[in-house]
This record gives structure tokens, C-alpha cells and sequence, in this order.
DNA sequence: TACCAGGTGGAGT
DNA sequence: ACTCCACATGGT
């Protein structure tokens, strides 16, 4: 069964969310720092994808806060609509069991992003995304991504080789030569993008067991590779395998701790230290909210 | 021009 | 164990 344009918008059912759902929120989700493979169109229609999949998403114009989606040509409606319930559901949360009613910023948060959440994404992809992030910006680790996706990634639909690609897998990657990766502007990141590539392709079956592996020993393995540290070990957990616990630390973290938990001169291992302790075990849901407050109140990038 | 970006790893104290 | 700093690239 094959559909020649994109479907019809149409509601996408049993998806954990606030009402209404904000247009800032549904953003957030989507273009928030957690996947780099969505984009703004006209008119508040996100379009973007993941694995094999590819959707567009916007709230319903009737302001009900309705999520809707759109499958694209060559797909079926009703399995985009499943793999997205899963993608945008993300780990089972509970944003009541932190313990907002002690911290009176972390209740600003909440109370600013209602119903923000964990996407869960596919761990390998995660990996090549986060791997990608150190030191860019959010813009330009979307630029770098869709570049090697371009060039060394599977077009979803091989009757439109013009189309939507998806990111090229670990084994693709072991066959670019890390010349052709700098030239998808990763800069320094190629050096480790090709190494991770022939360890994954030396040890088959070590990034599926690294995925189900406990959290502390997940983290453990993954600081085994080559540009893998505590902050990208806890984003790839976090986002590509719904540990909540895993609380990552980047400069907006360490920026959100100084101004509004007076932690000031606090290094990043003492910073998560305190987050895993006062934010408990969704700490890495915490740290998403306190994430979204502190971009959006240095003015959105 | 200098500084920063969802950091990491290696060298030197 | 802690502190510096090179690492590529592009934006402000």
C-alpha cells in the first residue's frame, strides 16, 4: 500500500501529554537539544525523523492541543502513527515524583514547560548525535548530521533517492573514510566518529548489549569509546536508552547551578553529583526542564 | 578580533 | 586527583 503525497493530518491517540499542549512545548520536544533531526516549517509543522521513519508534526489548528501527523509519500499512516507514539512517549515518567515542591525553581520549570518529556530515540543514533555535539552549537550539530545523513545515509524510500535520508549506521560509517567525515564539518569529532566505527564493527553485538545493560554499566562501556565522556555517556543513556537517571552536564547545566542553586565555581563531576542526589532517580528528566529554562531565559539560539 | 558552542583526552603539576 | 589546553568549525 503506497500513498503518492503526504498524508492527511490526522490525531495521533493515547499520547501521554498535558492539555493543551503548547506550540513552545511541542518545539521543545522536537528541537529542544535531545534530537537533532527536526525542523521548523511554515506554519508551526515540524518535519523531521528518526531510524527508517520520517513525520511531520504540528498542534492542531482547532486549539485543542491536539498533536497531529502526516506520513510521508511510500509510507503507511498507521505505522508512522505507532513509531511515533513510542518516539514521543518516550521512558515512563513521573514529573509529580520530583521534588518540585522543595525547589522552588525547579517549580518554575515545570510550571514553564508543561509536559515536556525524554524522547526515546535509537541508542546507536543517539550516539552518533551526541558523539557530534561537544563544543557546537545546537544549529550546527543539526547542519553536521544532516550532512553525513545526505551523503553516507540510506534513502528512506529508494524510489526517491532525492528524499528523506536516514543517518548513516555504525557499519555504514566503518566504510567512510574519516577525510569524507571532516568534509560533513565534524572537525575533530571525525577522529572519534571513526574510531567508535571500527570498535562497533571489531565487537558485533556490543552496542545492542551496552543499550540493555544496567544503567552503571551501560555508562561504564560507552566511556570506553574514543570521544564518549560523563556528559555524552549520560546524553546517549538519557535520550537513546529512557534511563532517567542518567543526568548530563553541559555548560547550561553548570550555568542554571550557579544562578539558581548558588553552586557557583562547582565542577561538572560535582554538579551531576548533586543533581543524581537532590533530583533523585528521574534526575535526567530534572535536568531537561532546567535545560529548557535556562536556554530560553538567555533568549533561544 | 575575541569568544563561545549540549566536551574530551592527554600532558603536566 | 586536579588544572590546562589543543582539538575543527562556524556564528556572533
Amino acid at each position: 500500500m503506497s500513498f503518492p503525497v503526504w498524508s492527511p493530518w490526522s490525531s495521533l491517540p493515547a499520547l501521554p501529554r498535558p492539555r493543551p499542549l503548547t506550540a513552545a512545548v511541542l518545539c521543545e520536544w522536537l528541537d529542544g537539544g535531545q534530537s537533532f533531526r527536526w525542523n521548523r516549517m511554515l506554519d508551526g509543522v515540524f518535519e523531521g525523523g528518526w531510524s527508517t521513519h520520517q513525520a511531520r508534526l504540528r498542534l492542531a489548528p482547532d486549539g485543542s492541543g491536539e498533536v497531529e501527523f502526516s506520513a510521508p509519500p511510500h509510507a503507511d499512516p498507521a505505522a508512522t502513527a505507532l513509531a511515533l507514539r513510542d518516539y514521543l512517549a518516550g521512558p515512563s515518567a513521573d514529573e509529580d515524583a520530583l521534588p518540585w515542591r522543595s525547589d522552588a525553581h525547579l517549580a518554575a520549570c515545570l510550571d514553564a514547560w508543561p509536559g515536556l518529556r525524554i524522547l526515546r530515540q535509537p541508542f546507536g543514533e543517539t550516539l552518533l548525535g551526541f558523539v557530534c555535539s561537544a563544543t557546537k552549537q545546537i544549529v550546527q550539530i543539526k547542519r553536521m548530521l544532516e550532512l553525513l545523513a545526505a551523503r553516507h545515509g540510506r534513502p528512506v524510500s529508494p524510489s526517491a533517492p532525492d528524499g528523506w535520508h536516514r543517518l548513516p549506521t555504525w557499519d555504514e560509517l566503518a566504510s567512510v573514510p574519516e577525510p569524507q567525515l571532516r568534509a560533513c564539518g565534524l572537525g575533530f569529532r571525525a577522529r572519534h566518529v571513526a574510531g567508535i566505527a571500527r570498535r562497533l564493527a571489531s565487537e558485533p553485538g556490543w552496542l545492542d548489549t551496552t543499550e540493555l545493560a544496567p544503567y552503571p554499566e551501560a555508562k561504564a562501556r560507552l566511556l570506553e569509546l574514543p570521544g564518549v565522556g560523563e556528559k555524552v555517556a549520560d546524553c546517549v543513556l538519557l535520550f537513546g536508552a529512557g534511563r532517567l537517571e542518567a543526568f548530563p552536564v553541559d555548560t547550561w547545566i553548570v550555568k542554571a547551578m550557579e544562578r539558581r542553586y548558588g553552586l557557583d565555581g562547582w565542577k561538572p563531576a560535582q554538579i551531576a553529583q548533586f543533581g543524581r542526589v537532590h533530583f533523585g532517580p528521574q534526575a535526567g528528566l530534572a535536568q531537561q526542564y532546567l535545560f529548557a529554562f535556562e536556554r530560553a531565559a538567555a533568549g533561544r539560539r
